[in-house]
DNA sequence: TTTAATGATGCTCTCCAGGTATCAGATTAG
DNA sequence: CTAATCTGATACCTGGAGAGCATCATTAAA
């Protein structure tokens, strides 16, 4: 490139810092190699060949792709740009998550976002499976190979239809659902978030009585809504307005339902810390059991 | 890019044909001139890291740009792909040359070719500018580093209005035409056509009366079929079919115009040279005095 | 505990790229 | 017409990058 620039060996020699000799022989080689003339030179002046032009302007396209090869190299391993697959659980995309993506896009625009809404025990399987960078779960999980960081606790609320008896009440206590009836989600999926919450109906005295399973925390809210029951979920729901649904504190439980952020501690790769970090950085105090 | 596939450093130094420490050091010596890890590797398993995939993508792009580079640099070398700058007269484009330059566009289509419409002299500047590849102009010419071949070679003709005289002749002698008044192309730029056919008037015993000069062959014509005069032009205007006009031969005029292409002897390239054979291989037998 | 597998390291040697000096051909100066 | 100058090519030599061999270090499997 620089000889097709000067079409002067001994200058183009002197802007690469090398010798004309070595030039000389440098272009001799790769004509060789391609086995194609470049340069129409006489002792007297230098010219590209229509080939050499063809191979200048291939050149120019080479020097572009290694540079941003090795550009967009570098800022891969820096987390400037790449992908992350995020799991979330019902929970973590109904409190903080929305705005926590929203931030982090808004930071770092170069990484692409893909949210997987799974619950936790499948966020589980994919993290293993390497099909999710980071899960958000209901936890505290401890796992082996795994790291963690919490994101948001919240309380346990309860959920009735707008007629119903404790409607007005502002608060109740958990007893006091003893006899109604429970809307909740699958048994099978929720298994986390029902480890939670029996225990405490246990402790309260009684075994919910589960009329009724949705597929989804939506569908729980609109089976409640047309009171067929009662439900019991974290305080997120709060951010959902639906009508004709009230929500009541419990006054006697203080256990909060953690979330956390979960990942693989190998492999940690540029975007994956960047985002770890900005999570750290949202909750520094909030630490776990 | 081997690692990359294998995973495996002994089995993409065997695939690459050197010893394993030598790749091993290879990747170290890459990794440190990006200043990027691209590869996890523990003593059991070889792993890609993000930023390596990046890499690896970068990689197969690089390598397809080189390849198109080297190739289309041969291409360029043999001829299989260019540009030519073809300049042309009336007299060429009204003869053999579109049909010469179809056939040859057939034959090579990597080939682009550039028509330009200028009289012989302004070819031979652009030639000698560089800003043409092959001049198609009036001949023969004989210029110290250019190489030619005829082209074409035509007799002359008379056009003269319907309603002419001589119109019902069929052919005529070129005195007959010493008292009538001539339509004619720009003096300065026809100058290499007048320069034939003034000799053949002064030897016919008359010099031509022209009264007015039109900017082209179509506008001779077009003048001519006004019955503002009467014209002399190649035979080649008998391939443009005009009413209201008589083309009558010239007995007495056995000269030919001579047309011929003309490049520059030095930088014969691959598509120039292609070209050039094609043109040869066309008028075998035609040769200039 | 031993064995096998695998990447890293140390050492040696080769050979190619680069440097210096010079040649060969062409243009310019006087 | 000769000398000077310019410019790319060639001859020869040297140093260092890179290749191979032997071996180490670590880990998983037997």
């Amino acid at each position: 490139m620089a000889v097709a620039e000067e079409l002067h060996f001994r200058r183009a020699a002197d802007r690469l810092g090398v010798a004309q000799p070595a030039l000389s022989r440098a272009i001799q080689h790769l004509e060789q190699e391609l086995q194609v003339r470049l340069f129409d030179r006489s002792n007297r002046a230098v010219r590209l060949t229509e080939a050499g032009a063809a191979f200048l302007r291939g050149s120019h396209g080479i020097m572009n792709v290694v540079d941003r090869a090795v550009e967009e190299t570098r800022q891969v391993d820096r987390g400037q740009i790449g992908s992350l697959r995020i799991g979330y659980t019902d929970m973590a995309i109904g409190g903080v998550l929305p705005s926590l993506l929203k931030t982090f896009q808004a930071r770092h625009r170069g990484i692409v976002l893909h949210p997987h809404h799974d619950v936790t025990s499948t966020q589980l399987h994919k993290l293993d499976q390497g099909e999710l960078d980071i899960g958000c779960v209901t936890g505290p999980i401890s796992r082996a190979g795994y790291d963690q960081v919490p994101i948001q606790s919240e309380r346990l609320v309860c959920v009735v239809y707008e007629n119903h008896p404790l409607a007005r009440r502002g608060s109740i206590r958990l007893n006091e659902l003893a006899q109604e009836d429970f809307i909740h989600g699958p048994t099978r999926d929720w298994e986390h978030f029902f480890s939670y919450l029996f225990p405490l109906c246990r402790r309260a005295g009684f075994v919910p009585h589960i009329v009724q399973e949705a597929y989804n925390s939506a569908g729980i809210l609109g089976l409640v809504a047309c009171g067929m029951g009662v439900t019991v979920l974290t305080e997120s729901v709060r951010n959902i307005l639906i009508r004709d649904l009230v929500i009541l504190d419990l006054e006697d439980v203080t256990e909060r339902l953690q979330t956390v952020a979960l990942w693989k501690t190998e492999s940690l790769s540029g975007s994956k810390s960047l985002f770890i970090d900005a999570l750290r950085e949202r909750s520094p105090d909030m630490d776990l059991p």
